[in-house]
DNA sequence: ATTGAAATGGAGCGGTT
DNA sequence: AACCGCTCCATTTCAAT
């Protein structure tokens, strides 16, 4: 495993161009060039090198799940009966799609999950039936987020 | 205030198209139009009327974190002295740029932040000088996260 | 709702400063 | 590093089905 630990420098250029893509990632290249008043061929150039370190990792349509029914999102701390059921148990969560992030946290529980579903009843019916009958999680706390106030990624 | 609550219908083609797109924002359509058997032209209205219906909400580059030096992701729970200053705690969680998520939620806590730190010293130092110093929070509980094990949208 | 063709303009490369 | 000029190809629109 190469572990890719290097940091990077951007430059001011950098980070219009950045700021620019991560706004819209189907924004011509031209256009920020004109933009920023550099040539197309520069900012392809900076932009291969960006790929290069590592720092661009790819670029995504953003939907919104809402319009697809769903609107009801949760954090969910879980208490695994033996830490070391851990691999186990992430790999039976990657099964359900609906769990959008899962980490392993310090603190009370061994997983924190963010899962999206429909509603209520869809959220009780994961917990009851996917979640909780996963082997070796022993116990849930489940947090309901009401409104997402913030979202964004880091700032440049 | 437009209450935006209808769900739309997708069909396989349109699934296609989302998912090629979900993963590469920048993939250009004609590829897609190849690879699924339709002409580039009726990809570009079926992603016209994706547009309007509210179900693609833009586009964006990611970008990796760590190799500016960001290691350390955490969650924080935080109790507000009277519920009533989450609007004033929200305005300023969003000054600080390394909050990534803020999310108004059901049980202990008034607020659940995801927060984004070079180290567990970047960490300690807006802990104590940027989250407890506003106005309105009386405690906070941390949940550092060693490791992300899922990260991802919603499948279609 | 899809198609093919046509016009416009962007992507990406090589040579140059 | 950046620029220019070039070729190739994608995007977008439109009339027709």
């Amino acid at each position: 495993m190469k572990i890719v630990n290097e940091t990077v420098n951007i430059d001011g250029i950098d980070k219009e161009i950045l700021r620019s893509l991560m706004n819209d990632a189907r924004r011509p290249i031209l256009e920020i060039a004109r933009k920023i008043g550099i040539s197309g061929a520069a900012i392809h150039q900076r932009l291969r090198k960006l790929e290069e370190s590592g720092l661009i990792s790819g670029s995504r349509f953003i939907i919104n799940p809402r319009i697809l029914g769903y609107t009801t999102m949760a954090f969910i701390g879980i208490y695994l009966d033996k830490a070391i059921r851990n691999p186990e148990a992430v790999k039976q969560l990657k099964e359900i799609p609906e769990v959008l992030e899962c980490h392993y946290t310090t603190g009370n529980w061994s997983i924190l999950i963010k899962i999206l579903c429909k509603d209520n009843e869809h959220l009780m019916e994961l917990l009851n039936h996917k979640i909780q009958s996963i082997e070796g999680i022993s116990r849930t706390e489940t947090f309901i987020s009401l409104h997402q106030q913030i979202e964004r990624q880091i700032q440049l």
